[in-house]
DNA sequence: CTACAAAATGATAGCGCTACCATTGTAGCG
DNA sequence: CGCTACAATGGTAGCGCTATCATTTTGTAG
């Protein structure tokens, strides 16, 4: 006797349905009309307590999935958030998504994710892949976006939220800081430590680029001149910060200090000065941006700059779900800020 | 005179289209019907030449971006592919999450990402809703699946790829490699370099375990009747390596080799030495799993275990687009391996 | 010039769900 | 008893695209 399991349905070969189970099977076995069935699942309380219970049960015996294409079709809803980071690779974004996707699972919807990397091209081609699913909101990162695909975004009608820079020109919602303030800020610190021959291992994106001409600027104006700048490619790998640091000694000049433009720099700095016999500050200190997960952990804790990630995925989200649901946004931009966070390295 | 600027369409008020350019609209402009439009899009090849230019010029000048709902809707293909991950925070399976990314890209689909965790729990939920969403194909880390969830799975019809550990019954298709065979092969490998008092800081999820498993069952098989274990919570995080370190060290019995669950947990081992002054190899061999991007660039070098990531999430892909192509899968089943990384800290 | 085949294009029903309006039943009030 | 308001349920057109079959147009051989 062949072993009971279930079958898969067939693939389609006309028009006429897939095979699977849909709201008119489920209507006709609990005796009810397909729309009655669609409140159950969707509006509980617009449906008498027996009447659901007749349904859920056909739910269970069909195994009835809804086809969340077909409900987005007629409903103008997808359901689906859509967020562009740079990388989810042990990067600063991580909380942010994180948020985000806690924030759709409380709110019953789903995240889709899209890396854009750090070339402007790739985001174009995902804004455009993107805006096709008809997301319900989208979250960017960072402000520097092409003119085709802000076009594109503004006529999509999407609400959209700009994360983790700041202008007062968003295109539409924005949550984030400021990056030059950043590096003005740590500008002072180090600065009021001490240090009078700063470095820089930085990466080649633009917000990082911000930073370090905040540094740059603030450094000139507390007259020191020159900031040594080692350059790695973005996304910035521990790798990355070991040989930025072997570059700044092999030049030779005077270093007391290097600030990276992640944490993962910062790491990999650390790691070639250990390499080196070198001690961390004793010999050189050293400052991170991001403030990750392992940085307090890190031998000696690393000092860095915290951002509230989880701050800025949960207010793109609740900017999002207010537009959504007709709710005016007072206030469409929002500046989260940041803090430094000393611990051991500097 | 009023800034021109693109003004996002309304809200849709009743059941009369949503305000967005369709088809329909770019045919009427093109002076074609609508299926015309839709295979110069979808397939250019069987369109005039001429009549393709038209309809580029059309598409271009009203700003169409097909809605890919309703093209799902009617060809029962989502262009969505889903992949259901632990975790991608720094884990070892970003490799398999960038290759299904890359071959969604060629392939001209896109990638949904779910993060189930380390329970089952939320596995199941995801899988709820993800099979809503009709995805072409849905890849799983691990066999572990609820008689729910599996269930599902197979109803739903939708091609499924287990990745990341081996079985010869699997759902549908499965890429992976056996992870006894890791950690009975690790524990040859540290007892040919000499170490017999092996002690292991690990995770409590199940592939982890099956590491520990293979490990301790070919120690004792070597005469070594006793590893020591420091269990931590999945996912593993630099912390956890250093409190594991610590309390194997706080028991005060010989340990002269740590292997651990991942290569986030031997740097945790590493970091923790290295703040107690003790010197890897020379006072303790670390070794970890996964030779994560950074592994090499650790000082000393790490030595682990290397899983082909990228080959996993490239086979599952092939394996998605073959079934959806129509095209035979002669083999469901593919054991990737591993290999041994011997670097410097054992 | 004609016939035939291939290429190009068109018509339409339908994919599965839902917004919107309609209908029915019942409780409560005057 | 009659009327009204509200809860529960139903009918249906339509969301935007495409599979499938049909028709038209074009190119070529005889």
């Amino acid at each position: 006797m062949k072993k009971k399991t279930v079958q898969p349905p067939p693939v389609r070969a006309s028009r006429r349905g897939t095979g699977n189970t849909t709201l008119t099977d489920v209507a006709r076995l609990a005796g009810v009309s397909a729309i009655t069935v669609s409140r159950a699942l969707k509006r509980p309380a617009v449906v008498a307590p027996a009447t659901l219970a007749r349904i859920h049960d056909a739910v269970a015996r069909t195994g009835y999935v809804p086809n969340l294409m077909a409900g987005g079709l007629a409903s103008n809803r997808s359901g689906l958030i859509a967020a562009l980071v740079p990388t989810v690779a042990g990067s600063v974004f991580l909380d942010t998504v994180q948020a985000l996707t806690d924030a759709c699972d409380e709110a019953g919807c789903q995240l889709i994710l899209g890396q854009s990397g750090y070339t402007g091209f790739r985001e174009d081609a995902l804004i455009n892949a993107i805006v096709g699913r008809r997301p319900d909101g989208i979250v960017l990162t960072g402000i520097m976006h092409s003119t085709e695909g802000r076009r594109k975004l503004l006529a999509s009608g999407i609400p959209v939220v700009e994360t983790w820079d700041l202008t007062p020109t968003p295109i539409d919602m924005l949550v984030g800081f400021s990056h030059e303030r950043v590096g003005t800020e740590v500008a002072d610190f180090l600065y009021r430590r001490g240090y009078r021959h700063p470095a820089m291992v930085t990466a080649d994106d633009y917000r990082a680029g911000l930073r370090r001409s905040g540094f740059e600027a603030r450094m000139r104006s507390l007259g020191v001149d020159v900031v040594n700048i080692r350059m790695v490619s973005a996304p910035t790998t521990l790798q990355h910060g070991r040989e930025g640091y072997a570059a700044l000694l092999a030049e030779g000049v005077p270093v007391d200090v290097v600030f990276c433009s992640s944490d993962v720099l910062a790491q990999g700095v650390m790691t070639e000065a250990q390499a080196r016999g070198l001690r961390v500050p004793d010999d050189i200190g050293v400052m991170g941006f991001g403030d990750l997960a392992y940085a307090s952990f890190l031998h000696p804790a690393l000092t860095t700059v915290h951002i509230d990630g989880k701050t800025i995925g949960q207010q793109a989200a609740q900017f999002i779900f207010d537009r959504i649901e007709g709710r005016d946004v007072a206030e469409r931009i929002r500046d989260i800020g940041f803090s430094l966070v000393v611990r051991d390295s500097v």
